[in-house]
DNA sequence: GAAGCCCACATTTTT
DNA sequence: TGTGGGCTTC
């Protein structure tokens, strides 16, 4: 009683009413900062507490993550091992979990694996190969979207084909044979038996419609459900959490609307907004201080994200210091962008601001990460970039990821089609297709064909044959092996029995130095796997087991280095739930943020603005909106505008300028533009007011004279370039009457330029 | 069957 | 710019 009580002080009263309510149904609106997190910790312990046993309570989460730190907090709140016991995880790991228990009901086998982006991709393609297909008109990652959005919405491939809107659709817009492609995709998935993400969704939602003793079997397991992040849950979620509780009406659903950011994913917003006409009797809490910002941020943030419509009324608040405005900062390229917060970012740690962990550099698009790495490395600022290759997107860890899953399941074609010949073992591409082939014509699967080519009629000459049964033997081994070894052996086993230890260890590169190590690293995240199953009781933890665990993983979920100093560069779609003291939000252009994409959809339009609402509440104590005239993109330049974002929010709580004094003082940053400007939104190109050291301004003035051609040039003089900044010249060259500069750049190096065109300016004269 | 070359291409991505 | 896919070549 004297923990609850502690931890129930701990909540404000808003937190506190939404805990402690018992009486139906519960919609938390958790603004930006405002504990939405805490209160989901807090209602689980409280029900346990309470004398709920954990394993009647299931919680859902959108990251693997996500449940495992509230697994945690729960563990500690509680201060037993209760919450080892709970049904927490993500909508598809819970699930996948209970499909492979329950799969026979839906006609599956309970090994069944599942495919992840690239395979499902990887198989459409095939199909539209297959086919005879126009990938042009067919574009693969079209077809892929759309089956998806079809799976979410629960439109099988037969109702889809029996759906007379969706026909006309597809003849309407030029790809009658959709629904031949989404039929083949799901045969050849079922055959292969893998299930893509979206399926298993739908498919509990099968399960759950066709067999009421089993929806009755989960709903009486399932006595509470939470769910978080009910902003992002698309129809196939909301659909099986409805019904879950439909009789026992124990939901508590967690969320913001503004901070809903993945319908380009299928999340649907509606599912949160009209969770009142769903349960007309539910109880909406509302959290509406934000602990986390100062209170300029929260105001910005809420001056921004009052232009969009249909919302949930909520005033965001904060009580926090005041704090500063945020900085809104433009240059003239985004090279001089980069430079810019690197400065910043010096500057400040140089201060009493501390760590570099404390920084965040946010952009809209991981293409814009590059030029900041450039600039972050010049200035010796350590960094991590997150999102961009994760572990498990490796080649390496693919291929061994591959052979897990042919063992578990061998029918697994996109596994399968990974492994056959690698390491090279003389099965080549001809010979595939022969046997893929022969598995569309006899609806057999690619290892019962493999298994007994002749009696396919898969035309093989007898070195293929030999070759075939070899491998295929192998994989028999493996398979038998499996039976009795633990997952940590049997992936030992694979690496080495299957000849990829010794490929890689004989490439000598530095690549293949890197996959050494990624193998290794692979092999210790399955022996800590099993370690960790093993003290929570598992006595033989399989290799499906693991399997069941990998397959739902992204590299969000393992951190390692964590309490590195390092600045964190990432897509604001993945900082979303995170947060930081210091934030740079990059790039608020239009075409980039408003992404070009959303220009002609007002829905697409007001996601993106909640998309910055998103990036500008994760800062705690600063934050600073940078945009650059012109962008590198496309193997080109382009004049870009400010983002229409700027004029939406309230200058009252922005800061134009200023601040420069001391950044500009450094004699280094010839390179960085100052403008300030006097942008209002309502000039689509911001003027200058002072500039202050505009960089071709300061040339000129400082009468720094362009040099167009060899006159006045000599070698070591240290000239400026208004995109590459400053640098020595090492060279001059007169070919064929045109006069070329050698210059070696500062921060990229030599390069040659027409001085014609290159429009030079002499910094300094060398000093003979 | 692997390496090399050229061309087209280019949001966001908790699962 | 940089990457990935498809094609050619050895």
């Amino acid at each position: 009683m004297d923990r609850e009580n502690t931890y129930l002080e701990q909540l404000n009263e808003s937190q506190r009413e939404a805990v402690l309510y018992d009486g139906g149904p519960s919609l938390v609106v958790a603004g930006a900062g405002s504990g939405k997190t805490r209160v989901l910790t807090y209602k689980v312990a409280h029900l346990l507490q309470q004398g709920m046993p954990p394993y009647h309570i299931l919680a859902l989460t959108f990251t693997n993550k996500a449940a495992r730190e509230m697994k945690n907090r729960i563990a500690s709140l509680t201060g037993d091992n209760m919450a080892q016991h709970l049904w927490m995880g993500t909508f598809h790991s819970i699930f996948y979990r209970i499909l492979r228990y329950e799969a026979e009901q839906i006609g599956y086998r309970s090994d069944f694996t599942i495919y992840d982006t690239s395979d499902s991709k990887s198989l459409i393609k095939s199909i539209i190969k297959e086919m005879q297909l126009d990938d042009k008109v067919y574009h693969p990652g079209m077809v892929q979207n759309r089956i998806s959005n079809a799976k979410n919405a629960l439109m099988t491939s037969r109702s889809y084909a029996q759906n007379r809107e969706m026909i006309e659709h597809d003849q309407h817009v030029g790809i009658p044979l959709f629904r031949e492609i989404y039929q083949r995709y799901q045969n050849r998935c079922f055959q292969a038996g893998a299930m893509d993400f979206d399926e298993l969704l739908l498919q509990t939602n099968i399960l759950f419609r066709d067999h009421p003793d089993v929806l009755a079997k989960y709903r009486d397991k399932f006595r509470y459900v939470l769910v978080d992040e009910y902003q992002d849950t698309n129809f196939a979620q909301h659909l099986i959490v409805t019904r879950l509780c439909e009789l026992s009406r124990r939901i508590f659903v967690v969320g913001d609307d503004a901070q809903s950011i993945y319908s380009f994913r299928g999340a649907n917003l509606d599912n949160m907004l009209r969770f009142k006409d769903q349960y007309p009797d539910c109880r909406i809490f509302k959290l509406e201080q934000n602990y986390r910002s100062t209170q300029n941020i929260v105001n910005a943030a809420n001056s921004l994200i009052v232009n969009n419509k249909g919302q949930i009324p909520k005033t965001v608040f904060s009580e926090n210091e005041p704090g500063q405005r945020i900085n809104i900062y433009s240059s003239y390229s985004d090279y001089e962008e980069g430079y810019l917060v690197a400065s910043r970012i010096m500057e400040m740690c140089m201060g009493e601001n501390g760590n570099f962990s404390d920084f965040a550099i946010l952009y809209r698009t991981n293409a814009q990460s590059r030029i900041l790495e450039d600039a972050l490395r010049k200035r010796n600022i350590a960094y991590k970039v997150y999102g961009s290759q994760s572990f498990y997107q490796r080649k390496e860890i693919k291929d061994i990821i591959a052979y897990c899953r042919v063992v578990v399941n061998p029918h697994d074609e996109e596994a399968m089609k990974r492994i056959i010949n690698y390491p090279a073992r003389g099965i080549g591409e001809t010979t595939i297709k022969k046997i893929l082939a022969a598995t569309t014509q006899h609806q057999a699967s690619i290892w019962v064909v493999l298994c007994d080519p002749h009696r396919y009629n898969v035309l093989l000459n007898d070195a293929t044959v030999k070759k075939i049964e070899k491998f295929c033997n192998m994989i028999k081994t493996f398979i038998e092996n499996n039976r009795m070894l633990s997952a940590r052996d049997m992936a030992e086993s694979i690496v080495r029995d299957s000849g990829m230890a010794t490929v890689i260890v004989q490439d000598g590169t530095v690549e293949g130095l890197s996959r050494q190590e990624n193998l290794q690293e692979f092999l210790k995240a399955v022996a800590e796997f099993c370690a960790l199953r093993n003290e929570e009781g598992s006595n033989e933890v399989k290799l499906a087991d693991f399997l069941m665990e990998v397959s739902l993983m992204t590299d969000q979920d393992n951190d390692k280095e964590e309490n590195t100093d390092k600045v964190t560069l990432m897509t604001v779609h993945s900082a979303k739930g995170l947060e930081f003291n210091n934030v740079f939000i990059v790039g608020l252009e239009e075409n980039l943020f408003p992404s070009q994409m959303a220009l002609d959809s007002p829905m697409a339009l007001e996601e993106e603005r909640r998309l910055l609402y998103v990036a500008i509440t994760r800062a705690m104590k600063y934050c600073a909106i940078t945009y650059a005239r012109s962008r590198f993109r496309n193997g080109k330049i382009n004049a870009c505008e400010p983002s229409r974002f700027l004029s939406d929010m309230d200058d009252r709580f922005l800061l134009w300028d200023e601040e420069r004094a001391n950044i500009r003082k450094r004699p280094d940053n010839l390179s960085v533009g100052w403008g300030a400007p006097s942008y209002r939104g309502l000039s689509p190109v911001p003027e200058r007011k002072n500039p202050l050291i505009p960089l071709s301004d300061t040339y000129e003035k400082t009468e720094h004279k362009q040099v167009d051609s060899l006159d006045g040039l000599h070698t070591g003089d240290t000239v400026y370039h208004s995109r590459f900044g400053e640098g020595e010249i090492t060279a001059l060259e007169d070919i064929e009457g045109a006069g070329w500069a050698f210059v070696n750049f500062k921060h990229l190096g030599q390069k040659k330029l027409l001085l014609k065109y290159a429009k030079l300016t002499i910094v300094k004269k060398a000093s003979v």
